[in-house]
RNA sequence: GCGGGAGUAGCUCAGCUGGUAGAGCGACAGCCUUCCAAGCUGUAGGUCGCGAGUUCGAACCUCGUCUCCCGCUCCA
């Protein structure tokens, strides 16, 4: 299988196109930037990937229950969660290294300094004065100390007034004005700051001016905590328990790219797991083992898969991992599983003033869930799935085919039916047995061409099994089954078509290994 | 956002020192053949990414702009 291989990508995204998987949105327009519209073909991959997951969290789970929450939500919410303040960084860069930094950071970086410094005049008179040593009142006293509180109270309070402001000119003065240079190249030639708010922002309201500011949401997963007193209640739940969502998310990334392995408009499949407190770290095991087993099902290679446990927790988290899968592009994010605490669900309360927790009548008392997040990218996992199939074989003939190895329970053709010709009524046998077949499996008819370069057609775009009708089919009423991976044929009684495609189809036995 | 590269038919790409666009594959219709991209005939499809400028004349030169790719950067 072709992997790290820098065209690949080329590849899969031309193929994409030309096959009905992928197109550049608004492409007569020239396109928008990282944006990307699913075609004929992949919306099909795409729902039945959907289907997959919402069958192995929903309803092969009896304590998991799903929702669909609207993509507006009460502009609170974004506070509770951080992500007004955490998505909104003031970036600077350096002209000569070609770096970029938050621009509070550097300006913490220097404070930083400075309270080294004074460590430094602490410990120098500690080691003075000895035992008599009193930190606090030379801390409060000494000459030097003090103009260096004084310092740091000074930029602190400039820092702030820019930021609370939004005033960046005066950002980048004071970034200018503390003679900060880059620790790369060391020099002090900057850009301006500019503010990159993560959240798309629109109006609510039609009269301008009267509007209320309200934000596309970043993730789906606030949607499921703000409901989750909802489907406690009315779904009676009991600890622990998951709510299931699949939907849109909105990131006004500074970059994206990578074809769609990074949008600004993304489709996410989250579950939030909710626990009893001091259970979280099992059920976090529990959903990594759980989850890397969902994906190695599929069978797309077992070595392509691998965890990476995060070193640096996000502000809510208290554990926290990614599966990576091999894309062209390397290893990359493709889940996320996280030990989010109770940090939403408190932040909601505090910010709701409503109470949001649980009875726990074992314990006899209330408490705030913990929360385990399972959190993937249903586009990443499309492009998981089709750089997975996409192969390029020489036959033993010597010619070629692209073939998609699509898992059968996911392509979104699961058969075609062809006619050897289009004459001696074989079109009429085809479409009698397509009509059979289309109420169960998508279906597809072609007469067109040689019945080799039909085959070549639908293994472009991934469809398993093709049946073909010959002239023996119209004396002894056989057919022939055409395998996608094997291009291996076997002549079977019409009837058994049906057993066939379930079989070789079956979203049931993947499910079973899950 | 910075640096580099690139945009010509559905796809892959030609197109010379400027002279109003081609191939292969693909698509469509028909004939012939009939089990792994065979053959023949015909048809459709391009504001040369977009906009200005230079020129008698721009796919080609200049500027701007959009989009894509690679690297940096960022990533809940």
């Amino acid at each position: 299988m072709a992997k790290n291989d820098d065209n690949l990508l080329k590849k899969i995204v031309s193929h994409s196109k030309e096959y009905g998987f992928i197109f550049p949105s608004s492409e007569i327009y020239d396109g928008l930037a990282a944006t990307y519209d699913y075609g004929q073909n992949g919306v099909e991959l795409k729902n039945n990937i959907k289907q997959y997951w919402w069958k192995a969290m929903v309803q092969m789970n009896e304590n998991i229950v799903g929702i669909d929450s609207a993509i507006f939500m009460h502009p609170t919410t974004w506070k509770a969660s951080g992500h007004v303040d955490a998505f909104n960084d003031p970036l600077i860069d350096n002209k000569d290294s070609k770096k970029r930094y938050r621009a509070d950071v550097l300006v913490e970086d220097h404070i930083a300094k400075i309270e080294g410094k004074i460590a430094k005049e602490v410990a120098k008179a500690a080691k003075r004065f000895g035992d008599a040593f009193n930190e606090d009142e030379f801390v409060s006293t000494n000459g030097r100390v003090v103009g260096y509180k004084e310092k740091i109270a000074a930029i602190e309070k400039r820092m702030q007034a820019a930021i609370d402001t939004q005033n960046y000119a005066d950002f980048k003065a004071l970034i200018e004005d503390l003679d900060i240079f880059c620790p790369v190249s060391g020099s002090k030639n900057w850009t301006d700051v500019r503010q990159f708010n993560l959240m798309f922002s629109t109006e609510l309201g039609s009269v301008a001016g009267d509007a209320s500011t309200i934000y596309l949401r970043p993730e789906t997963a606030q949607g499921i905590f703000v409901n989750y007193l909802n489907v406690q209640k009315s779904g009676r739940m009991k600890l622990p328990f998951g709510i299931a969502q699949i939907g849109k998310a909105f990131r006004n990334e500074i970059i994206a790219r990578q074809f769609i392995f990074r949008m600004r408009e993304f489709e996410q499949m989250e579950m939030q797991f909710f626990v009893k407190p001091g259970d979280e770290l099992d059920w976090y095991e529990k959903w990594k083992e759980k989850r890397m087993k969902w994906h190695k099902a599929l069978g797309l290679g077992d070595n392509s898969y691998r965890f990476h446990d995060h070193l640096n927790l996000a502000h809510y988290a208290n554990a926290a991992a990614d599966i990576e899968y091999d894309f062209p592009m390397g290893f990359k994010e493709l889940e996320g599983i996280h030990s989010r605490t109770d940090f939403d669900l408190t932040a909601h309360e505090n910010h709701s003033g409503k109470k949001l927790q649980f009875f726990d009548p074992q314990e006899n008392k209330n408490y705030v869930p913990y929360v385990v997040e399972t959190s993937i990218g249903l586009d990443r996992m499309f492009l998981a799935v089709l750089s997975a199939a996409y192969n390029e074989e020489t036959l033993e003939d010597g010619s070629e085919r692209v073939v998609l190895n699509i898992p059968p329970a996911l392509a979104p053709t699961k058969v075609a039916v062809l006619p050897l010709t289009k004459k001696d009524g074989l079109p009429e046998k085809a479409r009698e047995l397509i009509n059979k077949l289309k109420f169960d499996f998508t279906a597809q008819y072609d007469e067109k061409d040689a019945i080799g370069k039909r085959y070549r057609r639908q293994d472009a775009i991934g469809t398993p099994f093709c049946v073909t009708i010959d002239h023996q089919t119209l004396e002894d009423n056989t057919v022939t089954i055409r395998n996608r991976d094997s291009m291996e044929q076997v002549r079977v009684p019409m009837e058994e078509v049906r057993t066939t495609l379930e079989k070789g189809t079956s979203l049931t036995d993947l499910l079973r290994k899950n």
